[in-house]
DNA sequence: CCGTGCCTCGCCATTTCTGGGGAGTGGAAA
DNA sequence: TTTCCACTCCCCAGAAATGGCGAGGCACGG
């Protein structure tokens, strides 16, 4: 069963571990501690790209990859348009897709009973912490209700050395946008189209897409709809 | 001196307090509970409206409103680019209008000790949760240590009480996109051109058109970049 | 049974965007 | 002081997206 006996130890221990550079081994520990089955951690980066370090079964982490089970993941999708922690039991399961891939998820050792925590960073920047196990349902009610703010810190803990070690292999950080080019990106978000930005800006069309395309430069994007959805995914604009 | 007794009696309070409406109250109270000077509670919408929600004195508030400090204040700008919470002393007061502010700050009752707390959600709306105070620093340091992570709690605890009160306006929930929609809005935000998507999903040109006419039309956006921008800011595509 | 939603395909004309050039100001940092 | 960056303006031609017209098949539920 689920235990929770000493977070502050917990805590200290994710503070400490200096010596470990390896996120897995943390999770690994982190799992034993908790006495649960699973521990996951999702990281979505700025770029989109994700990263991800579970105590899964190699098999399901390769099935899940390979599928792209992180498109229609319920727990994924809507943790991300949520702010607070949520239990698996409240996730939307009612498409085909979602329970498909809850079926082959369970068929691949993974537990029922989830708590997902969204975390979220500046720049867009998205990670999700969840424990994952198998039990009663009133059992893992009990053991939410009783240690869900733990599993909060623990999540944030957590988040900080994923962040720390995650620091020193990606140091290069976007060039961020200038104001007017914050204007653009914004107006054209929000569909207007060059001549209206231009007219809004109190600018010349030309000297618009001057910012349009120094912008799309600085994200590395092929075109301005890639631009827009990088300044987004980035959290440089907000629409 | 700051103190924090009991802290699950405090969250049930946060929890429990059904019959006020009013933030400013339960401020009020959690800062005396606490025993420190001050609570603020900083929101910025996703539209870029500010709200706020302070034990300050109302002419520090008002000053605070009319001169458009939260464009200079350290902790505002210095809390949206961070991950985690952070002490006043290890904000950048080197501007001089940051200084300036400080000062004035300082002058109109507001404690020299702080401990900011960011709180993100979904589509980029962020909150700061401060706990102010006016001590020794040491003394201030040794409360940081041995409550900081209370303080996290208490501030996700406050945010989800805020939200709630908040909660007055209805999210529209668009209908959701196909599968076959999701797909083309997905390829068209990593930048490919329609011929690329086309060919990528195997389809013809034409009816990639149709995809990304219907998914315009369900999310009532003006072009695909408007569109491009709702899907994500809805969290229907992932980047 | 029939509507509704989803998936697939085609043509035409018009508007809009993109990729190359160029030039000059002012301010801030090095 | 020089060098960088942000901001502003201009032209041209080709590539791409858009708007509007049409069509049929398949699956699901009232």
């Amino acid at each position: 069963m689920a235990r929770l006996v000493d977070l502050d130890r917990i805590l200290e221990d994710l503070d400490a571990t200096t010596g470990l550079e390896d996120l897995s081994e943390i999770a690994a520990r982190l799992r034993d501690a908790l006495g649960i089955w699973h521990i996951v951690y999702h990281w979505v980066d700025s770029d989109g790209e994700q990263f991800g370090c579970a105590t899964y079964s190699d098999a399901w982490v390769a099935r899940y990859n390979a599928r792209n089970y992180h498109r229609i993941d319920p727990v994924i999708l809507g943790c991300f348009q949520r702010f607070h922690p949520v239990d698996w039991k409240r996730m939307d399961w009612s498409a085909r897709a979602a329970r498909h891939f809850l079926d082959d998820a369970l068929a691949h050792g993974v537990g029922d009973q989830g708590y997902s925590i969204p975390i979220r960073g500046p720049n867009g920047q998205f990670a999700l912490f969840t424990a994952n196990h198998s039990c009663d349902d009133d059992d893992w009610a009990a053991f939410i209700a009783q240690h869900g703010r733990d599993l909060i810190l623990i999540a944030h803990y957590f988040n900080r050395k994923a962040l720390e070690i995650g620091a020193k292999r990606q140091p290069e950080q976007s060039r961020s946008l200038s104001p007017r080019e914050v204007d653009a990106m914004t107006l054209l978000a929000l569909g207007y189209n060059r001549a209206q930005v231009a007219h809004s800006l109190a600018i010349s069309e030309h000297t618009l897409r001057v910012y349009i395309e120094s912008a799309r430069y600085k994200l590395g994007a092929l075109n301005t709809t890639h631009a827009i959805a990088r300044a987004m995914s980035r959290g440089l604009i907000v629409v």
